[in-house]
DNA sequence: GCCAACGTTGGC
DNA sequence: GCCAACGTTGGC
């Protein structure tokens, strides 16, 4: 199957492009999803397939760069971990609610692409991204908009 | 810090 | 299965 273009949103205080930036070869785990469209979509992903990281909640709003999938959807080990933030009492191990992925540097933009400057692309107007009131955090993106994305770097 | 919009929970 | 209450997200 083609590759296929994601977007996952981040506040970077917890997790930011710099993140994978500082080792590029280290794969960091995706992990405390806890919404099922989401982690529906986390399921999709395929090795390889590109992601945008989106900085939110913070000062700098908007997409940061790019990383890749280098290890496709497992069960969320923080889920099941007592001391996590993350921890959910009702999935269990032979069917784990919750699923991680993991990923890699690919490349940071010399700027981030702010969110103003999204909405102002044409090839976005569909875009959940955009869509007032959008909570998604993993969010599909065609090859049209990523592309038209990567036009505006 | 505010608050609108949304997803989830739980009583019925 | 409905829906009100609640907690969270995320831009401003």
């Amino acid at each position: 199957m083609a590759r296929q273009y994601w977007l996952m949103k981040t506040e970077p205080d917890e997790c930011s492009i710099d993140d994978f930036a500082h080792d590029p070869t280290k794969a960091i785990p995706w992990d405390g999803v806890r919404n099922y469209q989401a982690r529906n979509f986390m399921r999709e992903m395929q090795h390889g397939d590109q992601v945008f990281i989106y900085h939110s909640s913070c000062k700098d709003i908007g997409i940061a760069g790019m990383v890749e999938v280098v290890k496709t959807a497992y069960a969320d080990p923080s889920q099941f971990d007592p001391n996590s933030d993350y921890v959910d009492n009702k999935s269990s191990k032979s069917n784990p609610r919750w699923s991680a992925v993991d990923l890699i540097f690919y490349r940071k933009f010399p700027r981030v692409l702010s969110l103003q400057a999204i909405k102002g692309i044409d090839a976005m107007q569909e875009n959940p991204l955009i869509k007032k009131g959008n909570r998604l955090s993993v969010i599909p993106f065609t090859e049209n908009e990523w592309n038209a994305i990567l036009a505006h770097i």
